[in-house]
DNA sequence: TCCCTCCATTCTGTCAACACTTTTGGGGAA
DNA sequence: TTCCCCAAAAGTGTTGACAGAATGGAGGGA
């Protein structure tokens, strides 16, 4: 009752992904259990928990007796994550929209003002995710979509050129939902999303590669920390 | 190349994923490390792991040095769930229907009337998740969401009077892919998973506990109860 | 020079034992 | 009787060691 009472998994999980955040780890790197156990000071059992789990997120990838890999997310794995981005949050902000008091719209809006100067565009998807009253849509963004993105992201830059744009959109949702129009905030957001996979499905035609894969290059030996 | 090479934690996590949507260890029960390494004839390693994974999946929900226990699935869940599926698979047909060849089309339409026999319904689901060519979506459907709908059903009985219903509903379903109307695919199965959610909030207004706790307990082991 | 085979190395899978935490149940005091 | 405290029991967290599989390279033969 007085701390969370952490465990050693949940601490190497949360070590793996900074890890994997920060780019120690590259996308399509290897996990290696011992040189893990190593660093966090811990036995191989929390660690094979802690990749077991983020194997379970989509975040690490690995066959039976073969090598734990960090997922390699290319611009069709986004374009995927975007489809479902799109569906998802469509209903998202349809629920919230519902559901909310007008007291949290008074705060979401109110927040979304402060949050202004700063350039978190994320956060207002994520709030909307956890007023929709739906924990699993909320669990599904929050906990493993935007963990993806955050990845894809820390690689390649943001797709750029589009925060201008994004803000106005994001207004625009806002407004909806003030006005309890669900059915348009959710056709806002769906179009909202759609821009941003169309940028992607761009990418895709003009460059297919747009991250030289460095990593497609068989085995080198120690290619993660030291 | 030649067999699967499956590991323990795979077979451990079959095994539990069978006692659970068998009832015998009823949902909200708890999950004991021991028992179940003994029971499986292995170590607690690998049902540690398979626990974990089982976790991943939303199959089990657990809290440091408290027993591990199998998710106790209500009606507001199952309605949760619906409410993302709706979004979801609104979005797996409306894809399934641009992207899919004419020839998948015809045996789409062939393996539906093959399969009107027999009382499966989540099959056109599955299938048309599968050729929705987004694997991710897939996952989430097939992988997530179904095996939480089957936990569900194994409690208590599917909704009934509603298989005549939705096999109509699929028909339309079908016709509007063969069209290749996607819009209209994707608005016909919002409608049809809505209407399901709908029978779930009727249940809930009707009876808040459609399944009163005289869970059937097929255990004849020393596992408690409280 | 190329390729096949075999072996050493490395890493994952599994296990039994130990340490820590929670729960349980009994005994004593108000 | 009721409540609180404490010790035993049960269960989970963690560890180190051992076994099996896959990778990488050396050596021999065509």
């Amino acid at each position: 009752m007085t701390g969370p009472q952490r465990t050693l998994v949940d601490t190497v999980f949360d070590g793996i992904f900074q890890l994997l955040v920060s780019g120690e780890i590259p996308l399509g790197g290897v996990v290696n259990e011992v040189a893990l156990a190593e660093r966090f000071k811990v036995s191989r059992g929390p660690v094979r928990e802690a990749v077991k789990a983020l194997q379970g997120r989509g975040l690490i990838v690995k066959e039976p007796y073969f090598k734990a890999r960090v997922v390699d997310l290319d611009v069709e794995d986004m374009i995927e994550i975007f489809q479902l981005r799109e569906s998802v949050e469509g209903m998202s902000v349809k629920l919230a929209t519902k559901v909310m008091s007008d007291e949290a719209m008074d705060a979401l809006l109110q927040d979304f003002e402060m949050a202004r100067g700063n350039g978190r565009v994320l956060d207002l998807h994520v709030r909307i995710a956890e007023e929709s009253g739906n924990r699993r849509i909320q669990s599904l963004l929050c906990d493993e979509l935007y963990y993806l993105l955050r990845l894809y992201r820390a690689r390649s830059g943001s797709t750029p050129g589009r925060h201008d744009n994004a803000s106005a959109e994001h207004w625009q949702i806002l407004r909806a939902m003030r006005l309890r129009d669900a059915d348009l905030a959710e056709s806002l957001m769906r179009t909202h999303i759609s821009r941003a996979t169309e940028a992607l499905q761009r990418l895709l035609v003009t460059d297919p590669s747009p991250v030289p894969p460095s990593r497609r290059d068989g085995r080198r030996r120690k290619e993660e920390e030291s």
